[in-house]
DNA sequence: GTATAAAACTAACAATTGTTAGTTTTGTTT
DNA sequence: AAACAAAACTAACAATTGTTAGTTTTATAC
């Protein structure tokens, strides 16, 4: 492994003081402390607070976009689809727990452009996800039920884990992709 | 219906500011501008922003924690206890979407002796769910799977319904009950 | 119409916010 | 040890924060 330079270290403070209370509620001097440094050093290594959110979430957002595209491209029919969707909420949330946080509860706070393309990927991943899950309706292998309501059910599970994961003392992560797919799945294939 | 106090309004104002951008994030100013009047004159009506806060998420607490009661003491099977929590999430969340934005996200907000209040009437609801399903599991009503994950993934997806229930048109609220018990239970049951 | 209560206002406060400028310390390379 | 870059520091700023005090307006009751 590299070494964490300065800056990285700085976001991943960052995004455990985020998930605590909020990218509003976390001052640069409430930064500074966690690092064990004054507010004004934090800018030797970032340019403004914004960066630190926009980083934190744009580069996760990034990381689903790409695992999402390769998932649609595969030649896997819908069901094995959904699992590697679960597949990628998980190998994600065990990468990056913290940001996650920031991701789902503080997107809104991203500035115009940043935003802007936060919620283009957003829309387009969950319009992959309705895809996949209509496509499996057609080919009879998901169940008939109102698409809106197994991709919303499924997807706020995903969301969410970043939340519960943390808590469960090191569950394995082959085992947990193994449970949520008999969780989530089994009742709507 | 007997008429809305002004504090009243006031508090369902600052519900929809509060789900939009988080509670640090809003200011008396922007609340007092969307009630049409000044910041300072918000105050003969409330005694604090912190009121506010603990007057929207305890007022929800209390009806969940008073809601999973009387469902513990029904002399009901597990199913039936889990179809009504499924029940009680979708009433709630039709009454007050835009209160259960800051009692998922802005709990933490609150000041020492609501905070233990909330977090014990939200430890004892956890507590309530898992014991419902272990009995399920035990009077083989419900598939032996992980007990944590089957309530982490239940509770997630009824927490989230504030967000996604207002996107969807006017979906009716008995079709919205069915078509939930359908995608949450018949996976696991 | 006059008194009373409700609800708005103006003006200001002390504290906190993100950030900048300029300087000093620390650590590494020659 | 001299030079240089990295990373810390102090001090301060302009703006914004929640809130208070005191006053004026608006609506209701007698």
């Amino acid at each position: 492994m590299k070494p964490e330079s300065r800056k990285e270290e700085i976001i991943r403070a960052a995004s455990i003081l985020f998930k605590e209370k909020g990218y509003s509620a976390v001052t640069m001097r409430d930064l500074a402390k966690a690092m064990g440094i004054k507010a004004a050093s934090l800018y030797n290594h970032i340019q403004s607070k914004q960066e630190i959110l926009s980083t934190i979430i744009i580069d996760l957002a990034e990381e689903f976009t790409s695992g999402m595209n390769q998932i649609v491209i595969s030649d896997k029919n819908a069901t094995e689809k959904l699992e590697n969707i679960i597949s990628l909420h998980i190998d994600v949330t065990l990468r990056n727990s913290d940001g996650l946080a920031s991701l789902n509860n503080d997107w809104m706070h991203l500035e115009e452009e940043n935003l802007q393309y936060f919620e283009k990927m957003r829309q387009d991943y969950e319009e992959s996800f309705r895809d996949i899950v209509k496509k499996g309706i057609e080919e009879k292998e998901i169940k008939s039920f109102n698409v809106e309501i197994i991709v919303f059910s499924t997807l706020s599970t995903l969301r969410t884990l970043y939340l519960w994961y943390p808590k469960q003392n090191n569950i394995d992560a082959s085992i947990l992709k193994r449970d949520m797919i008999s969780v989530l799945l089994k009742g709507i294939v």
